[in-house]
DNA sequence: TGATAGCCCGCACTCGTTTGCAGTCCATGC
DNA sequence: GCATGGACTGCAAACGAGTGCGGGCTATCA
């Protein structure tokens, strides 16, 4: 007696029902295991009599045959499986992308392991070792880090993946970032036209690709709006935070009181500003206007609605899991990067600078 | 030869190295490849010799072996893997709790399959189908629908599951929630103290258990501080969202105007109202009160930032993710449901009711 | 009628690990 | 001296699917 098969054991009760396995269909069909193989594999059914295929393909479905992905991946050393490598899910940043990605994979039978780091190296490194002996496809990293410690070891041993919100220099791997450069340039060009001169910026931090980018495209902005260009107007954030947004606008307040706006690292940073402004009663944006980049959910719930930088985010995870999926299938196209565009969404942090100078 | 050692082709070039099997450290200790495995494996050590086990696990050391989960969760039918099933990542409630529950997996082994259903039936059935096809050997179920079309059938298929930020009756399956009760007891208690006698509620979909004990509470804690008891205080909105909560606060002003508080399904809800302030004018909280339900992030940065009852999200997925692995472990065990404590957090959304009536 | 080719299909092995069973070896007891 | 038992360890068969190889069958042609 089979043991995967409903049966009765002997005091009569019915056993629990194992789901059907190939051989089962196989049976069913009055045919061999390998057969029946054949015939449910679309690219080996071509082996089989056409007769056949109908025969096993409808015994598959009236038993509710599912593959057992683990036993295929065991044979294949494949997994339609790819790992998606980020930072924190708790920040709004990244669910969105995470969808992005999900909506594509899944479209081609894929999914996708979801694995946390804190951004912390060693968990980094641990979290994706045990991705790889779970035998993902590939990867796709969005820890921002702009060091790469083993991302480099990674990719020689022939791991397929792609960055997302990151560019790493002298590496050969796909990435998708939002134009960051653009973006500012687009911020600044709107301050700029609304009659501000005296412009700063709250960087990110500069351990991370998008911080090193956005305050280089600042510097370009500034520069090429023939705006104030002080270096003293740039202040680096220690982390992608409000708390640390706040310090560096303390600290930026502190020692000039003649800029009349800033542009932000990204959204929380500049929630960190608004923070700031409700401590020294700063009226935003009459006396100080401010816009941040990535426009978060809910962002324009604040008050004021925040200025910001639109990123696709969904787009931008979907294009990494298609480029991902590309590598995969065609392991030897050069990897090419792709650049998303963004769009300024002008809310009601940013006016004309007052004539009155701000406190 | 070997194709999974490091070896030389005939052309000479090194090919890529394979990771190491149970075989290769096997071969490396001098011993049979079923001893290595009772080596490794902690709850079959004894049945080795203390000499061998020790020159076993150094051989796996050295050789960096990892063993390979898929084939061990083929021969077990078992993949230290549980699923997780939610509407929407998108959605800031579920980043906390999903949090929650892969730090607690984590630290026992196991890791999480995420899966989205968009609250769609059909892709719900689907996605968990998959799931079960992985060799999940539990669920945790967050989509929040009251009815459960297949949950029972589930259940008595015996796959494990916790459901959580829901509670299902007539079906033996421990939940775990937020007190949502209590939450809205002391929402109301708040605005009583205030001094507001007329309170109105927007409630969640009754399609879903939380919207239906929520509103229930608050029937009773508006008759248990004898405060004004009108039905038509209450409406119901279509979903937990801005839009629609949006939409029942205008139908709510549209057909009364003389309460000046309410107590919101959860924090979009309110966020909905925060909307409809705007449109007509209406100053919060000097007209109006509203208190929310969640304290998502970021809801404190609104203008006025929001009173709302704090949930413990992270601490849900904790309590679930330890209470699946119990059920794992001693499947026999009777199902028990946790109601996690709940906080008001006071903000500054509620203020007693002004003298003037509420346009 | 016999040789050949081509189409189908089944056999048997493989992926890496776990585990029931049986065998070896040594020490102990009578 | 031989049986008994205990402590280890190897053998081999699984788990479920995929696949190279060869064999059987039919059709075609000389």
């Amino acid at each position: 007696m089979r043991p995967n098969q409903p049966s009765l054991t002997p005091a009569g009760e019915v056993k629990r029902a194992q789901p059907p396995t190939l051989r089962d269909v196989a049976e069913a069909a009055g045919v061999h295991a390998a057969t029946a193989s054949r015939a449910l594999n679309p690219s080996t059914r071509r082996l089989v009599s056409a007769e056949t295929a109908r025969r096993v393909i409808k015994a598959a479905k009236t038993l509710g045959y599912q593959p057992n992905p683990i036993a295929r991946s065991l044979k294949t050393a494949k997994s339609s499986t790819v790992g998606l490598v980020i930072p924190d899910l708790t920040n709004p940043l990244f669910p969105p992308i995470v969808r992005g990605i999900e909506d594509v994979l899944e479209a081609e039978g894929f999914s996708a392991w979801i694995v946390n780091t804190d951004n912390d190296p060693e968990r980094e490194r641990a979290r994706i070792d045990s991705l790889r002996s779970r035998q993902v496809e590939g990867l796709i990293i969005a820890t921002a880090r702009v060091d790469h410690p083993f991302l480099e070891a990674l990719h020689e041993q022939g791991v397929k993946m792609v960055l997302v919100n990151r560019r790493v220099e002298n590496l050969e791997v796909p990435c998708v970032t939002a134009d960051d450069a653009t973006g500012i340039a687009l911020a600044v060009r709107h301050l700029a036209e609304l009659g501000h001169r005296r412009i700063a910026h709250l960087a990110g931090p500069h351990s991370t690709s998008t911080g090193v980018v956005r305050s280089r495209a600042f510097r370009h902005a500034i520069r090429d709006h023939g705006l104030e260009d002080d270096p003293s107007l740039t202040v680096e954030c220690a982390h992608w935070n409000e708390a640390d947004g706040a310090t560096a606008m303390r600290e930026l307040l502190d020692r000039d009181n003649r800029f009349t706006a800033v542009v932000a690292g990204n959204d929380l940073i500049a929630l960190g500003c608004y923070d700031v402004f409700a401590e020294r009663g700063i009226s935003c944006p009459d006396e100080m206007s401010v816009v941040g980049f990535n426009d978060m959910p809910f962002i324009d719930k604040l008050r004021p609605p925040l200025t910001t930088v639109g990123v696709p985010h969904h787009d931008i995870g979907a294009e990494a899991a298609r480029m991902l999926l590309d590598c995969i299938e065609e392991p030897d196209r050069r990897p090419r990067s792709l650049l998303l565009p963004v769009t300024l969404v002008v809310r009601d942090s940013t006016a004309p600078p007052s004539a009155r100078p701000s406190s």
